[in-house]
Parts: structure tokens; sequence; C-alpha cells
DNA sequence: AATGAAATCGACCAGCA
DNA sequence: TGCTGGTCGATTTCATT
């Protein structure tokens, strides 16, 4: 698995308020997130590079329509696997460089991976499970098709409760 | 639902390039990108603020760790409902509006919506869980605890195939 | 749609509390 | 370590093709 960032990486309510912002948008000047906080604009830089050093911010992308590119069909695909030593990890590496898997969840309990896959065709679908049912360990899979989603982007700071927002604070 | 750019917007190799670039990573400088393709830095500047307006590109945010955050737990719930008119749009909304749910779908099947949450402490667990089984229409729930995740961000063009990719260029 | 020049904004540095 | 103000380089904007 790739490193993360400690848990209790002191984090003070400016870098907070900092990452609510530019994790919402990016395109802000430094001089308006500036002003809001009443800081230098150098200051504002100084705390983002400080973020990004540190790995808290993993990096600035730029969000894409998936409908823009034809990518309607949304599925969730449940995955059983025959339980052999050091498998899970290599399963769940494998399942997501297949084209058209967007992510992969390792589950406790009887089904043991959870892929969301997008995809523009049924065939392209079709493709995508028998690719999933070809590696080596697998052992039945069960999709359900997605009509609509909820979601805004990924917004990791937006979806603290406020006692969670205060142990990251005070530790 | 929230609007949508149209499935065939007209895009060209030279777009599909930059945004393949700049979904990776946005820090990149416009030389950089303009030297790739042969292009001038104005060039390319033109042709993403034309994306933008577009709404291909839907923004430029900034990727948090959430374990950064304390945010270790991750759970995928299963939600059922009963089924009213109408009811499902506005259920997949208030499951969605809850603290520390970061992905709502709702699907076909006997399973109706399923969240992925992503929160510090198993009383947020409980709390989110708690809250989702509130919601006026819902029937019973059934969570799994997610040990590990596979994916490299929101990466939609990384995950075309390459005829998903001709789809795109010759309508 | 793409270019080059001009205005604006972000990145970096030395110095300071 | 965290911040300031200034400088330089990059990005954004605009007139022009």
């Amino acid at each position: 698995m790739r490193q993360r960032s400690p848990a209790s990486a002191d984090l003070d309510d400016v870098d907070l308020k900092i990452l609510q912002q530019i994790e919402d948008d990016f395109d802000v000047s430094l001089e308006t997130v500036a002003d809001q906080l009443g800081l230098s604009k150098s200051a504002v830089h100084y705390r983002i590079t400080n973020l990004k050093e540190n790995g808290i911010i993993e990096g600035v992308t730029a969000d894409i329509d998936p409908f823009a590119l034809g990518l309607e069909m949304v599925s969730i695909t449940d995955v059983s696997v025959t339980h052999r030593e050091g498998y899970s990890e290599n399963i769940g590496e494998r399942i997501m460089a297949i084209d058209g898997i967007e992510q992969v969840y390792y589950t406790m309990g009887d089904v043991d991976f959870v892929a969301v896959s997008r995809v523009q065709t049924r065939d392209q679908l079709n493709d995508l499970i028998e690719e999933i049912v070809a590696i080596d360990g697998v052992d039945e899979t069960s999709s359900k098709f997605v009509l609509e989603e909820f979601h805004d982007a990924r917004n990791v700071t937006a979806n603290l409760t406020q006692s969670g927002r205060d142990a990251i604070l005070d530790p």
C-alpha cells in the first residue's frame, strides 16, 4: 500500500481553512484566500507549500466530467475470492489495473472486493467483468447497475463532523 | 440531478492529451505541456479555458490525504428503501448530506442505495448509520468495513479503453 | 484557433519576529 | 518556525492574424 502521512498531522485552524477552500476550488487567487484569513499572500503560499511537502495535499488535479467522454455507465461489482496467502492485495491491484475500474475496496465480510467501474458501452462492461473473472483466485462476481450518483467530488474536509474538526485541532 | 455536458463533446486529440495531463497533475507549467504538444503556451491556455467553460473540466481541486485528517475508517453501506413516488432522489440527497458520507449510488436491484463513508471513529460511524436509518423511507441498512482501498484519485481519462478513446475522437 | 505582447498573479528569496 | 515585502518568472488577458 501507498505511504500515507501520519494521522496526527499537526494542523492548525488556518491550515484547515486553507484546505477547505482549495479542496473545493484551487482556482482562487492567493490574494482572495489571504484576505479571508487576514494574512499575506506569501504566508498562504508558505503554508500550501508545507502542506504539499508533508503529503497532506497529495496533489492538484483537474476534475473532468465523465459524461463529456461518453462514460455514462457506472456499475458496482462485488467480487468473491478464494482465500489463499497474500493473494488479496495482489488481486485488488489487478482489479484496479483493468481499464474502466475507478475504485476498488477490500472489505470484511462474505464479499471480498467491491469495485466501481465507469464505461461507455455494454460491450466494455462485459469485457471488464470478464477480465475480473479471469483473474487467478477470483471466485464469483455480482454486478449492479448504477442509475444515479450523488457526490460533490472528493471532499474530505467538507465531510468532517464538528467533533472530527476538534479532534484534528487539539491532539 | 446536476447538469452535465453532452456525451458528444467534440474533443480532438490535443484536448484529450491536455486532459490526460492535467487530470493527473495540474501542477505542470503551461510551457511543459505546450512543448510536449508542439504548441504555444497561449494555445494550451486557450484550450483549457474552453474546456472549463464547456464544463468538460468541472474544476481544479487539491486532493487531500484523508489519513492526515484522521479519517481512517471507510465503510460501504447498502441501503434499502420503501418504494414511494419520487422518494428515491430525495433520499439519495439526504444520505449524501450526512457528515462523513463521501459517495452515494442509486442502483438497480434489491439494494437501492450504496453509500461510501469515511470517518475518524467508531462513534462517528455509529452516528452516521443512525442518521441514515432515521431518514423517512429508509427500510434497512447493511454495512461492511473497508480494510484497504485501491485507487489513483479520480482518473477518467486514464481508465479509457482504446476503443473508448477512438469513440470520442471520431463521432 | 492560435499567436505574441502587455498586465496580472504566483513562486521564491532574504530578512525579521 | 512562521511571516513579510519585494523580485522574478509564470500565467492570464487581449488585440491581431
